[in-house]
DNA sequence: GCTTGAGCTGGAGTGCACTCCAGCATGCAC
DNA sequence: GTGCATGCTGGAGTGCACTCCAGCTCAAGC
């Protein structure tokens, strides 16, 4: 079974050594298994699932809910709940989307605006 | 001429006292005029301006960079550094807009499968 | 003229998500 | 078997953008 370095997961995930073990106190990663000299030995699941960890911390999605969803994550009865959770998520960041792309288009104006002054200017 | 008290502008723009002085305190809007009593009488053209603050900060451009903004426009011959300031905040603007589309797709393919899950388990 | 609410100042405190550090252990390379 | 990179722990520190507070003044209504 293939196992990974703490050095090897930060390639890998783009998290920091600080991170991932940020990440283990906090709870958002279980804890990983470590060598007879104490080093964590990271499995290809660890990798996977720091994958959707980085998606949900990229799209916003708040340590405290990570920890929630990792939590519900460890009970096989509870994939309604988590399905809800990752629901809600996506409308937040569908909104944060929509509204990303509203202030872009005043930014936008904005520029054109900007660009006639130093056009005209010419 | 039409003047604004500090709860209006709160009102208006969506910031809070303590982040319109805040903001004031910064530079990130020039010192505003106040009465004989010394409250702050705020003016269209403020704002005006703080609209310009809000989409700035929604989306996502940092106080220091609002800092060098405001600056540069007490300069009428900084136009093309604004202009210059500006597109580059439009490109990050667009680059996070593009990484959240692509998170999402990530997190819907996740909603996909928990739905299959939660389905096919009925 | 007094009450009540809005606003003032300078400075301290908060929340979030890391990030850094000292002091020590481990392990592979030679 | 020694040197140097890698990793460990607990805890302190950082950066950002506010947010709160005490103690005070001001203004409008009754």
């Amino acid at each position: 079974m293939t196992t990974f370095t703490p050095s090897q997961v930060v390639e890998r995930t783009g998290f920091s050594l600080d991170t991932l073990r940020y990440y283990e106190r906090e709870g958002l990663i279980g804890p990983i298994e470590r060598t007879a000299g104490g080093r964590r030995t990271y499995r290809q699941e660890h990798l996977d699932w720091l994958d959707l960890v980085k998606c949900l911390r990229d799209t916003g999605m708040p340590i405290s809910d990570l920890k929630l969803y990792t939590a519900l994550s460890n009970d096989a009865t509870t994939l309604n709940e988590r399905l809800d959770l990752l629901e809600r998520h996506d409308r937040e960041v569908q909104a944060s989307i929509d509204q990303l792309l509203e202030q872009q288009n005043h930014l936008r104006e904005k520029i054109a605006w900007y660009r006639g002054q130093v056009g005209g200017g010419a």
